[in-house]
DNA sequence: ATGTAC
């Protein structure tokens, strides 16, 4: 019953093994995957090791089929997945390879509080948090858009909101691409996935999605830190959320475009689920202008999230945001493909970096990199689960020598949902949570129990290996004390 | 991840 890995994985270094392109038939490039001894039996488990190496044959494939240490099954291509291809080269563009939350990702806020200050609030704060913030499966919120307001927020990202008094500027020059993937084009976007993204922009959504306040537990790089504005004890917010059902749908419509386009175009797909058309191909065009629309989307939910929790601070320690000083730290996608360039055997080129539960690690000087931050690298936001810890990391060169620039994007479950609930055997999770001083409130029971700490690999060990292999360094460690979920 | 199968 239980699936496995039976194929070659040989080590590389401490930090990364290869499954090499003999492996199967059709692999262009080889398989790369990101871990360390530790992780090893994680990885052989399951077949996302087999989907790492079904990515290899994809047209204009580059480098190495790659994974991050947090790997696991996804649909059609693993979740920690890094594909880049050359649309010169026929390279193709793949929905599966985004994701079906196009811009899932993560935000940072900081805030001047401290946690002895707070303790005693922790409680009234959660519970303002849940009664305020939309969490669940299908919930709407108190934003709504008509279609044609929402195809404009799409074609402007935040700044959309921002306009209207849900931020401030500064809010988008610390946001991945200030905020605005350009190109997109909302009228790609279908009327069905307008309509089901026009009320649920600001709301949080399910899954693993969560918003939660957390400490600075561990200084562990005090010069980058000090740059990011983080210090031990200090109370932060934690945002993670995507596209909702309108990323969804997108994801969908492309899907049902894409299928057959493997004999029109002549690809050899060993998985359905890695349907794909070249990026320069009418359909994969659409896809691409539909998927930066989405992606603006997630900008303006997390932006409208991250208001909400600032209104609510504000409620409950009687200042304004302002006062409390809640800035964003940074906001970083792990859902997303983007054109980047990169050096590839020597030769720059313009590829198209598909990242899947994968986050951007830009290294120091890089140009997208605010200014800010640019002496030290990009601020990267890697969420673990909500017993444990997160982490707060720092773009590393070795990501542009060996991962297009991307490293892990949290800890990366460990059980199927099926699995954790099973585990769980009607425990009360949050009850559980308290002993260990968190305080977790969650729309759903059944939910939790899908996310409880046990269901997750150990983030300090994922968070080890992309550290060591130089993608992406350590900085702080974030300590939860309060979640609210889906 | 997702109006957890129109």
């Amino acid at each position: 019953m239980k699936e496995r890995f039976n194929g070659p994985l040989e080590r590389v270094d401490s930090c990364c093994v290869r499954i090499p392109k003999s492996y199967k038939a059709g692999m262009r490039v080889d398989g790369m995957i990101f871990a360390n001894e530790r992780l090893m039996e994680a990885i052989r488990e399951g077949n996302a090791a087999d989907q790492v190496a079904n990515v290899a044959t994809l047209p204009g494939i580059q480098g190495a089929s790659l994974a991050m240490p947090d790997i696991h099954w996804g649909y059609g291509f693993c979740i920690g997945g890094v594909c880049a291809t050359d649309p010169l080269e026929g390279g193709v563009i793949s929905p599966g390879g985004v994701g079906y939350d196009i811009n899932c990702g993560v935000r940072l806020v900081k805030t001047n509080l401290f946690w002895n200050e707070i303790k005693p609030h922790v409680r009234e704060l959660v519970k303002a948090l849940f009664y305020s913030v939309p969490s669940g499966v299908g919930r709407t919120g108190k934003y709504k858009f008509d279609a044609k307001e929402t195809r404009r927020l799409m074609g402007q990202g935040p700044q959309f909101v921002v306009n209207r008094d849900c931020g401030v500027p500064k809010d988008l020059e610390y946001t991945e691409a200030n905020g605005f993937i350009a190109d997109g084009d909302p009228d790609q976007v279908t009327d069905h996935a307008v309509k089901r993204g026009s009320d649920q922009c600001g709301t949080l959504g399910s899954g693993n999605h969560f918003m939660e306040v957390q400490v600075v537990d561990a200084v562990v790089d005090a010069e980058v830190a000090k740059v990011f504005g983080l210090e031990l004890n200090q109370v932060c917010v934690m945002i993670h959320s995507g596209s909702r059902g309108l990323g969804y749908q997108v994801c969908d419509d492309a899907l049902s475009l894409f299928r057959n386009l493997d004999k029109k175009y002549g690809i050899d797909l060993p998985d359905r689920q890695l349907a794909c058309a070249p990026a320069e191909s009418p359909e994969g065009k659409k896809y691409i202008a539909a998927m930066r629309a989405a992606a603006n989307y997630g900008f303006c939910n997390r932006q409208l999230l991250m208001q909400q929790a600032r209104e609510v601070f504000a409620h409950v320690f009687g200042r304004t945001w302002q006062d409390l000083e809640m800035h964003q730290l940074y906001d970083v996608a792990h859902n997303i493909a983007k054109l980047e360039e990169h050096t590839v055997d020597g030769k720059k080129k313009k590829v198209w970096v598909h990242r899947k539960g994968a986050t951007r690690a830009f290294p120091a000087g890089h140009p997208e990199v605010p200014e800010q931050f640019r002496h030290v690298g990009q601020p990267v936001i890697i969420p673990g689960d909500m017993g444990r810890a997160s982490w707060v990391l720092v773009g590393a060169p070795g990501s542009m020598e060996k991962t297009f620039g991307t490293t892990c994007h949290g800890a990366g479950r460990a059980m199927s949902r099926t699995a954790a609930v099973k585990a769980a055997g009607g425990k009360r999770i949050d009850k559980e949570l308290e002993s260990r001083g968190v305080i977790a409130m969650a729309s759903s029971r059944l939910g939790l129990a899908e996310e409880q700490p046990n269901a997750y690999k150990n983030v300090d060990h994922v968070v080890e290996v992309v550290h060591d292999a130089d993608l992406s360094r350590k900085v702080a460690r974030m300590r939860p004390i309060g979640v609210i979920k889906g």
